[in-house]
This record gives C-alpha cells, structure tokens and sequence, in this order.
DNA sequence: GGTTTTTCAGAATGACCATTCTGATATAAT
DNA sequence: ATTATATCAGAATGGTCATTCTGAAAAACC
C-alpha cells in the first residue's frame, strides 16, 4: 500500500554509481544526486541515511556488478594466464569505451580519500587486496600447470599487475588518449607473455 | 615599503602543495588554506587571483620541484635503464616516507578531476605525456646503447611503465601496504631488467 | 470509492564555501 | 618620529552544501 517509488534500489544505485564515477564524491552534490537519480530526496535519506550512506551502498554494488564481473574469472581454480591477458585486453580498449572519461569508481575513491577511509570498512584497502588476490591465483594456478617457471614470485608479479591496471584507471579516468592506453595494456599483456616464457 | 609578507611566494606555494596534495582540490576550503599557509586571505588573492590560481601555481612548482627531480634523469642524453631503475627503487620505498598518504599532486587531481581539466592548460594530459617521453628518451638510449632488442617497441613500453608508476602513486596515496608498494616496483624493475634480457 | 500509506516536490535550516571588504597594524622609506 | 604602504585579522556577502521538514499527490488495499 503507498505510492511506487520511482525507482529500486537497484536502480538508484546504478545511477548514483554514475554520478560518484563521473564527479567523485565531494562534487556529487545532493541536489545533483536527487536530480539525476530521479527518485525524492526524502525517500534517499529514508534508505541510505545519508550521503556517505549511498555512497558506501554504491562502492558496494560496484564491487559486486563491475569488479566481480572483470576480476571474477581471476578467481576460479581454473583460472590462468589467458585470463589476465583478457582483463588487459579488455582495459586496453576502455579508451574508446563507455569507462573513458570515468574509470573504476574504487580507484577514483581511493584516491579522492587518501589514507582517510570515511566508511570506516577498509574499503580501499580490500579493493587493493582483492585486484593483488585474484591475480595472484591465477599466477599460481598457471605456475602449478607449468605455464609460469617455478621460480616465479606470484605475489610480487600480482602487486605489479595490480600496479599496472591501477594505472590503466588513471589513464582512462582522466582520458589519456585511447592509443596510450591500448599501448600500456598490451604491453602488460606482452609481459605476462615474456614471464611465462613464450615468444608471444 | 609596507609590511613584510609572512612567507615568500615560494614559501606560500609549497604549503599549498601539500594541503592540495593531502586534501585534495575540493576539500582544501579556503579557510584552511589561509590557516595553514600563514599568509592572509588579503595577500593570497592578490597574489594568485582565486583558490582555481593558486592551484595552477601549485601544480606549476610541484611540476617543476617533483617531477623534475625524478624524471628529469631520464631525460638526458645518457639515461639509460639504471635510471628507470633507480626511479622504481625510488617509489618502491616511498610507503615508507612522507609521500605515503599523500601520492603525486598531479596524479590524485587528474583522478579528481578527470577529463575535466579546470585549468584549461591540459596539465593532466601534458603530465602523462611528460612522464611516458620521459620513459621513452631513457628506453631509446637503451636501445640504441644495444642494451635493449632492437625489436623493442619502445613507445608502448613507456606507456607500460607510466601506467605502472600512475598505479604506484595510487598505492602510495592510499597508503597500501609498504611491502605491497615494494614488491609491485620490483617486480616493475625486474620487468625492466627482463625485457633487457638481462638475468638479474 | 474511500482510506491509508508511501512517495512526491520543494521550502526551510544551519553550516560551510569562495570571495570581497574593512579598519587596524606593522614596517620600510623619509 | 612621521608618513606611506603592504599586509594583517576577521567580519560581511551571497552562494551552495547536506539534511530535515511540510503539505500535497499518488497508488495500493479495503
């Protein structure tokens, strides 16, 4: 019973996503959330409290809908090399796509905020983890089928890799220009190619 | 003749640096700016116009003072790879000193402000451009010293490293672990020594 | 169709923002 | 010392901020 909200949940999110990736939280005023959001500022407050709490529900949804969606298949026992290559090749061409000019909304908000968490939850701290954990397991799953040389530093090679597409955010982000990027994520293909051993 | 200002216009520039640098451009509000730089409201908007001015002041001597000091090695006509390396030994241990929580100024604000550049100087894309030429000199050198194949497509190599350094200085500004931040700019030298082909 | 309940649009609030202004203060030059 | 001037501290201004509140509108349920 009561009028339909103009919008789920979901949907709010989804566009509230939009607008931290686009101005990062400090410019993403009320006013502009409400507006673009399309659902009252009351019933906002009534479901998230506040700005921070929307904000926190949208980190989290964009970890579940983006972040897992590209570093999900890292995660699997299945998981190898031609797995980072994707994810490289993916961002390689994020130039031209609908993320230039946004870029990872965690990255963006790691570096908005700093060393300062404002959810209290490690948020960024996690996010960092779990990029270095995924490629870690796919490193070792690679290394136990005998695609890496046994001598290879998984974790090390993980924190470059994660280094690496941090950057390719940066980039994309403040809209380097697509062959740039295209440029730095084939590279970062071609050297997972030369650790493994292959020519290419 | 008048009263002595309280700090030079260097002076008054490398403490803005750092409030931009830790708070960012949109938290760093006027009054604080005025509190911690120690020089009045008065003097600063005349000497640098607005808040948008000293800025652009800012990041003109952070560009000059930082960037230069460690990129300008790579510069030369005789930089060569010991000079990339140096530069990841550098940042590999910088979550450890005072640049951890803090990052790159030019990093954090073209995050911050994304293909937005407030500026109107594309200070962003001149500063990937800066930091990838910088790269790409010190490869050519490598080359052509015959330290590097001459199939080295050095120009994505250079992007390559800038993005991998960018992903550093966001490691850095969000204080990720130091152990992290030091594995992933071995593991960045290690790749430099690689395609070398070099062992170790 | 009437009632209840939820959401609506937008006004109200009080804090903070960037910027300008003002009268006092300090100091350099005379 | 006096005077002129550059800088000072802080109040004033007008805008925007996040958040709360209000009365009207819509729709679900009886």
């Amino acid at each position: 019973m009561g009028r339909r909200r103009a919008a789920s949940r979901d949907e709010i999110l989804a566009k509230a996503t939009a607008i931290f990736r686009e101005q990062g939280f400090a410019r993403s005023s009320a006013d502009i959330l409400v507006a673009r959001i399309g659902v009252s500022r009351y019933s906002i407050y009534a479901e998230f409290g506040n700005k921070l709490g929307l904000f926190e529900a949208a980190l989290a949804q964009y970890n579940k809908q983006v972040i897992d969606k590209r570093f999900g298949p890292l995660d699997g026992p299945d998981a190898g090399l031609d797995a980072i290559l994707a994810l490289f090749e993916h961002y390689g061409n994020a130039g031209n796509g609908p993320a230039a000019g946004r870029g990872c909304l965690l990255c963006n908000s790691a570096v908005e905020f700093g060393p300062d968490d404002p959810t209290g939850k490690q948020v960024f701290q996690n996010y960092f983890k779990r990029l270095s954990a995924s490629f870690e397991n796919a490193l070792q799953n690679a290394r136990a089928a005998g695609q890496l040389p046994a001598t290879c530093n998984t974790a090390a090679e993980a924190a470059f890799l994660t280094s690496a597409v941090l950057g390719l955010f940066v980039l994309i982000r403040a809209k380097a220009p697509a062959a740039v990027i295209k440029q730095a994520a084939d590279a970062a293909a071609g050297h997972v190619q030369k650790i493994s051993g292959q020519s290419a």
